[in-house]
DNA sequence: TTGGCAATCTGTAACGTTTCAGTATATTGA
DNA sequence: TCAATATACTGAAACGTTACAGATTGCCAA
């Protein structure tokens, strides 16, 4: 046995350090590049040496190098999701990370999560994960009609899948909620319990669900005869204590709305903090949709009436769309629109 | 002009691929070497083509090549963020990220989320990311006093930072909140308003802050005078039907409690449907005191007594430490331990 | 027998970076 | 003047992987 002290041996297939294809084509006696082809099922090897590399590999653990692999192929093996740190509403975060982590459990992909403040082009940390190559692809939120986030990856060519959709004729995969049908589905159990002088909370101005929103409120008002109460300047963006005192003030004129449509439970508590501000009693005086994404509005007023949206779904069908376009599937197919509960008052 | 068709030219500096070091070299007519070290400020470059050189890598925007160095240094540049998809609290999971993300934000850190779920040993993730060498530290959470994974990290000289103590008589950097201290506000505070029955809504029973919490509730219930009815069944990890239904039995028993501590918002919200199941009034019949993370318990109702608990911070103060130990500091001095704002009541 | 060809396998180069071991030039001391 | 030394720079090698362009073998048709 030769001991080498300074340098690692050439041929060195021992000890503790992580095992690489040379360790393998060591062991196996086999050439790097033998292995290396083996180990992805490559037609020109043969079906033993295949078979045998295979299972030397899984005896001692082999795992890709993935700087090694990145930076020979560019292929990062990352998924990033970009999230807005100021305005996206908490549960969002969460549940949509779990979906994600969820679908690539079992695959080599990493989850990066890529933040952009306020006062940053929502552009930039796309831009910056374009340029440097740091993702293979990309989940974005608070889709706008008009996105240039989506515009730019799809110049680039880099795959990516909004949660909500775009309308720019552009075709690329998405996630979203039915927010016209909840909406529209919102006003008529409203109307159907005699509530016609209704107002709309609705998603930030400029993004895409909010004009859906707006559309599937305004068609159903009609289709029901009822009226709208312009709630405008209340939107789920604000704070807490924003819509809490426009909400007093609006509840406290004698043209207030008898019922509410909510469009996050966040901005509902302060909807109905509000209306209770101004002495009015939710359920008798004026009736609240509003929806969730975890089963907590329930216990915060068993009067309110509740419509549930999974972000944890979102999340997985985003990250499935991602993967799916990654593979080389077309993006046209990668779309998804998840259909709104029907709405739920407190069940006993 | 020589046009190479197949081969990239070996000295192109034009067009539109991202600078390399090559890139640099060829433009200041420099070698690679000298590149490289003049970018790291090293002492053995000259003054002037330090700030040449550094010039025109501003210039044209040059970034390092993660995979280049990585791969070459074993240096990741990446924090992993160890998480439980099941049981971390939602509010938990958003705040910490963005906390993170608030400090790493100029540094040229990625931050991975990396999961695992129930049915897997906590010890898994951490393995696998120290096994393949995928972040150059680490932060977890729901810490135990007896730690497996700050044990195995401690061992193979891996940076990371728990959320929560450990009690191994190992030293490494942590952030902590008072729970000791919340309790004990907590049980005084109750005392106060003349409560003497009190029941403990305790975290997940093995984490270190479970210990603190109940030390904490237990010693200030002895300096007041005050007595415990037990509640063991009962801790925040479960779900809220299972707190709901607990807390509604207890309360129709006539040695009742008449105070409430409750380590989570979203137990509390629980707890005080159970006691309205029962058909008792919070306030009136009993007062409960809650962490809170986000300014939501107070809408739900005013009755409730709240501590606020910043998990932004602890994001913060998290990363903070693990840049720290990564970058040489004394682990021992990047503890941190975060006092409880007083008791609050709703204020108008 | 020979040429051709399929089936398997292999060495080399390259991705972008840093480190090692220099080299070239100027400066110093005697 | 010469050697020693400091200063400023450089090429080559290596990290682990994959793609390219062969190389070797055996078999079959002619």
């Amino acid at each position: 046995m030769d001991r080498r002290i300074t340098k690692k041996g050439d041929d060195d297939a021992s000890g503790k350090e992580r095992p690489t294809l040379k360790t393998l084509a060591f062991m196996t006696g086999l050439g790097v590049t033998t292995v290396s082809r083996a180990l992805k099922d490559a037609p020109e090897i043969g079906a033993e040496t295949r078979r045998r590399v295979q299972l030397v590999a899984k005896q001692i653990g082999y795992r890709p190098n993935r700087a090694g692999v990145r930076l020979r192929t560019g292929k990062t093996n990352v998924i990033s999701l970009v999230l807005n740190t100021e305005h996206e509403l908490m549960s969002f975060v969460s549940d949509i990370i779990y979906g994600v982590t969820e679908v690539i459990a079992d695959t080599p992909y990493h989850l990066i999560v890529t933040p952009y403040s306020r006062s940053q082009d929502p552009l930039d940390p796309v831009r910056y994960l374009v340029e440097t190559g740091s993702a293979d692809g990309v989940i974005i939120s608070r889709t706008q009609p008009n996105d240039p986030r989506a515009r730019y990856m799809l110049e680039r060519g880099i795959p990516f899948a909004t949660h909500g959709r775009t309308d720019m004729g552009l075709v690329h995969p998405y996630h979203d909620f039915d927010n016209y049908a909840f909406a529209a589905e919102a006003v008529r159990y409203l109307a159907g319990r005699g509530r016609n002088r209704l107002a709309l909370v609705t998603p930030p101005v400029g993004l895409t669900y909010h004009g859906h929103t707006v559309a599937g409120f305004a068609d159903a008002l009609s289709e029901v005869g009822a009226s709208e109460v312009p709630f405008n300047t209340v939107s789920i963006d604000q704070s807490i204590e924003q819509i809490r005192m426009r909400t007093a003030q609006l509840m406290r004129r004698k043209d207030r709305p008898d019922g509410f449509v909510s469009s996050a439970a966040a901005a509902t508590l302060a909807i109905v903090a509000g209306i209770e501000d101004a002495g009015l009693k939710l359920g008798r005086d004026v009736d609240v949709v509003s929806k969730q994404s975890s089963e907590l509005l329930h216990l915060f007023r068993r009067e309110l009436l509740v419509v549930n949206e999974n972000f944890r779904l979102a999340g997985s069908e985003l990250a499935r769309a991602v993967l799916g376009w990654i593979g080389g599937a077309d993006p046209g197919t990668l779309q998804s629109l998840s259909t709104p509960s029907e709405v739920l008052p407190y069940r006993g």
